[in-house]
DNA sequence: GGAGAGTTAACGAAAAGTGTTTAAGTTCAG
DNA sequence: CTGAACTTAAACACTTTTCGTTAACTCTCC
């Protein structure tokens, strides 16, 4: 049974990535050509983007896209700007302000830095009042 | 540029099975055999499991790596050991016992088999106590 | 201008994924 | 038991992905 999407050239590149190495110096350690470690970089990324997009396909089976949240909201502005969409279709989110910042904290934790939003969110609800972040 | 990993077939058949409808019913309509939308369905299924698991891993690149659970570990056992390396470095694990357990055999139904962890699992940990595996 | 970091394009070989069929195998309600 | 729904395995053609090379390219900073 096969591990996720990135194989394990890829995760080692993102590693060091993540460790601040430069894409030369990663070249050297894994004995190959900078040119090599940036198209094995950028296909990580693309399958990461990809992972992200079945997941999202998954919430739209049983849910409907209701709004997205822009990079560099304020997380505290979230409620309003959700509340105010389903309202506009006539559905009654089960969160209140609270819970609804704790859901989107524990669902999609590496868009929340401190009060900010890092990254666009995509919104989708449910009829019962669901929601999901992708 | 691509779209997420599921192929316009396997979306087609998740949205007819998210209808109800059998796999010979689906199979009349897009013009294939039963098999066929079986195979089609089960590798959706994999490919979904394939973008969770992806996923996870990137955040275990904002983790540090809290231990190693032997291949053959009795998951009852998971617990405890987690607890204590996550004493040792200060950081309070944020679930309790059975929330653990859960979670662990949802993040990687493939290593338990029944009691047993069945491969060797990496755990890493967030400072705020959330855990992964790798 | 030159050095360092990163990106892109074109190409080939090896590996992996996909759709399909055929055939044999469950599982389970009636 | 029978039949319907579903699962599994093997084999095939076909397409895509991945890793790798080479070489040329942009940016930025000094």
């Amino acid at each position: 049974m096969k591990d996720g999407l990135l194989t394990d050239r890829q995760m080692e590149v993102l590693r060091y990535r993540k460790q601040g190495l430069t894409q030369q110096q990663i070249a050297d350690i894994i004995s190959t050509s900078k040119a090599n470690v940036c198209t094995i970089e950028k296909s990580a990324m693309e399958n990461i983007r990809r992972a992200k997009e079945t997941l999202e396909f998954l919430y739209t089976l049983d849910a409907t896209h209701l709004c997205v949240i822009p990079e560099g909201t304020d997380l505290f502005e979230v409620p309003a700007i959700i509340f105010g969409e389903a309202e506009k279709i006539n559905i009654k989110v089960k969160y209140d302000t609270i819970s609804l910042i704790n859901r989107i904290r524990e669902s999609r934790p590496q868009c929340c830095k401190a009060r900010c939003i890092c990254e666009n969110v995509h919104v989708y609800i449910t009829d019962a009042g669901e929601l999901y972040f992708g």
